[in-house]
DNA sequence: CCACCGGCGTGATATGAATCACGTCATGAT
DNA sequence: ATCATGACGTGATTCATATCACGCCGGTGG
């Protein structure tokens, strides 16, 4: 379960095109930390230089209204990074992040990044790659949260994850009160929506799993084809 | 005002830090296009290799509906650029572009930008730093159509759009209905909200302009600070 | 083995906003 | 000058969803 920070490396999607020696010299440079569930990796406004790796375990981006209500940006898990804009410009973490379940990140200083942004042009490429398809995503939530009823956006969340797994089955860590933050609902409407989801046929729910059924369904009714 | 596209590009941040003769050469490989006012300039899903310079006027990059109901992600003046991401991945136009006054841009084929790409770090960087700011944004969105109701996102609205005028003032082109699909909400409620805003005294609005009058009212409406 | 806690199901109620349906007013085109 | 068009104001009504208030179940830890 422990892998080296060398071999973690190896995993980042964002480092596949360096040498191993670049790699080797870059894990060199990583600090190891854990994090146990629930605890506050980094938080929204505080200054930061580092990046983080995830090695192990899962983290969820989420920022936090006056009244406490939570919205998760994104759920993170091994092999993505976060904390990247905090290099790139130098304004203060825009989003806070809990470590879902105890994680181990690998920490990497600013300048130990910037150098090698500078220096190999993959990694700058592989990195705007990354950062553009955020992007992508953002501008997408941003529509289904617009355009689409609760229905629409459980449904869309549903066959995302599906997507993730490659396959028609969801492995849960996903309970409601989760969806509904990711979403933007409460977890009561999204524990209906799912009922109702699963009475007409669309998905099954067990203890560990839920699967799509009928994807056209599902599909139209988050408002795509 | 028909600028050279030379001197278009030197107004380009993101190509500030070139040198004079990069710049000259860059501008030979673009193509100037005009577009009247409502055009569309791309769609959505099209599979688009270019990438494109506002030169003069201004654009928005909109999703729409099944319904037909449209969001505005973003709007574009003069020195921002779109289509970037088609050039990094290749994955189709993530949304529509739509001229909203009558606009120039200069076009870049996605070959003469990747080729600039892998060559100057400066570009990179300043593309880096460029989606770092629209994720963020982006993000932010997300947070304040989860976490504000519709007098929020307004004061929010009016508040960043003051910002990038550097003052209180917003010289308008905004009506009610491109504020309603900036925020997700509807021509009458906005509506009704500003002219609540404007009674409390936060605001004043003329026929050319809106003055932020109670900053801080409008910050604690929108839920910050 | 029991107790607790976190995840879930479900009714009842409250409410913020969308929608519908008008009217008014300015602006630019003919 | 006149007309058409687009922006705005405002009531009345409807509706989707949040919220509140429960009860139930199943796993986990003492």
């Amino acid at each position: 379960m422990a892998l080296s920070p060398l071999e973690v490396l190896r995993r980042v999607p964002l480092f596949e095109s360096l040498p191993e020696t670049e790699l080797a010299h870059f894990a060199e440079l990583t600090r190891e930390k854990t994090y146990p569930k629930g605890s506050v990796i980094l938080f929204e406004n505080d200054r930061g230089d580092s990046l983080f790796l995830v090695a192990s375990g899962q983290v969820k981006v989420v920022l936090i209204g006056e009244d406490g209500r939570e919205v998760i940006l994104s759920v993170l898990g091994p092999g993505s990074f976060f904390g990247e804009m905090a290099l790139i410009d130098d304004s203060p973490r825009s989003a806070h992040v809990i470590a879902m379940e105890d994680s181990t990140l690998l920490v990497l200083r600013r300048e130990d990044f910037q150098q090698r942004l500078r220096t190999s042009p993959e990694v700058a490429i592989g990195l705007l790659r990354e950062l553009s398809r955020r992007l992508r995503r953002a501008d997408e939530k941003i529509g289904s949260l617009v355009l689409l009823d609760v229905n629409g956006r459980v449904a869309d969340l549903l066959l995302r994850a599906a997507l993730e797994e490659g396959g028609d089955l969801i492995r849960r860590k996903l309970t409601h009160h989760t969806i509904a933050q990711m979403i933007g609902s409460s977890r009561e409407t999204v524990s209906r929506t799912m009922r109702d989801f699963v009475e007409r046929g669309l998905i099954t729910v067990t203890r560990k799993d839920i699967t799509i059924k009928d994807r056209s369904a599902l599909l139209s009714a988050a408002g795509r084809s």
